[in-house]
DNA sequence: GTCTATAAAGAGATAGAC
DNA sequence: GTCTATCTCTTTATAGAC
């Protein structure tokens, strides 16, 4: 986001030298692996194969890690949307947009918005990221509202438990989906696509 | 499971006195709102009114309140799957059951399916636990996999894929559904298979 | 940018009285 | 069935040298 220049593929040097970058990334999968409250400090620099004493040099504490990893994610999200408004006319082409651009989101970003799907409000860091995340979900639920009101979306649902059924399904991608397997992401979005607006009846 | 006779509304006493439901009940309420890791003794100790001591004398352990509630829900679970197989003919009909059924479970004990399905396999009793999610899962992929080759569910999209597109779906109304609210479990359950099977699209 | 050493607080769990 | 007091270990974070 507010990097002007560093787009290149990261030194990597020796052994150490980390970057808050490179602790960053490190730092998101032990989080991930052994869920944040019960990762400690030690176990990050045991990981990162540093003394505690050079992680806290990079990150003031352990919460600030989680505070920008946290908004790698929730910028990523909120940037869908930003993009969805432009040269689009009807809701459902925007709501259609926003559906894939966020299933591919969550594909790039997979660390980060896997942490911050399962944040639930524990600090003051981690209830600002919800906040976030609602505000994200409220506009979809609108979206969908007006796709119900154009035609393009069925009525007999309502709008909020329909957007959280969707993304609750578009969210779970995070527990199972890896990068690594046959699926490609382009794969895996055209078959959210399905479902979510065709179903797995057959006709 | 075990309780031969005490089906009674439960007594409350006074003030103190608890049983061990009754203490499961406010503790997985507790790890909940906190997570598991995040949630010391001390903490449970002073929701309940209690001292830690006279928590440990109805638990051995924080580990074994969390082995008890994840019991509950898995053992609910399986039943469904269970109750499946016995006079359905199809394995459309067979998937269709255990879908609202697993809905129906979800709501009915919705702490302890909630605390499960935010289980990470950091310790024995969490990895034992999610072994047996596993197997549920994959039973419901053989069944969708049924499903497939009878015509009932569409063969386009991989068996595995679609399972875990639709209990993600499912398993998210962990995440925002209160029994307290205006759409009954029957409600849901409906709206659930109706996104599941036909998705959101008007025809 | 990294280290060793340590402070200060909180964790899970137990002893033993009532 | 509940309490107070305490043990021991681990936690986050800091001091200060290299």
């Amino acid at each position: 986001m507010s990097d002007l220049e560093a787009s290149a593929p990261a030194p990597r040097r020796g052994r150490p030298g980390y970057d808050r970058d490179q602790i960053l990334g490190v730092a998101v999968e032990v989080f991930i692996e052994l869920g944040y409250d019960a990762t400690s400090v030690a176990a990050l620099a045991e990981r990162l194969g540093l003394s505690k004493s050079a992680l806290y040099h990079h990150f003031a504490s352990k919460e600030e890690l989680l505070s920008v990893a946290l908004d790698e994610a929730l910028g990523a999200l909120e940037g869908v949307l930003r993009e969805s408004g432009a040269s689009r006319a009807t809701a459902g082409e925007r709501l259609g947009y926003v559906l894939e651009r966020a299933v591919r989101v969550l594909v790039e970003k997979l660390p980060y918005v896997t942490l911050l799907l399962r944040v639930r409000g524990n600090s003051d860091v981690e209830r600002r990221a919800l906040e976030r995340r609602r505000a994200f979900d409220h506009e979809v639920t609108g979206l969908v509202r007006a796709a119900q009101t154009e035609g393009s979306v069925r009525a007999d649902i309502d709008a909020s438990v329909a957007t959280r059924l969707i993304f609750g399904m578009v969210n779970s991608i995070v527990e199972w989906y890896r990068p690594a397997g046959s699926e490609s992401a382009a794969d895996l979005a055209s078959d959210v696509m399905t479902v979510a607006l065709d179903g797995l009846r057959t006709r």
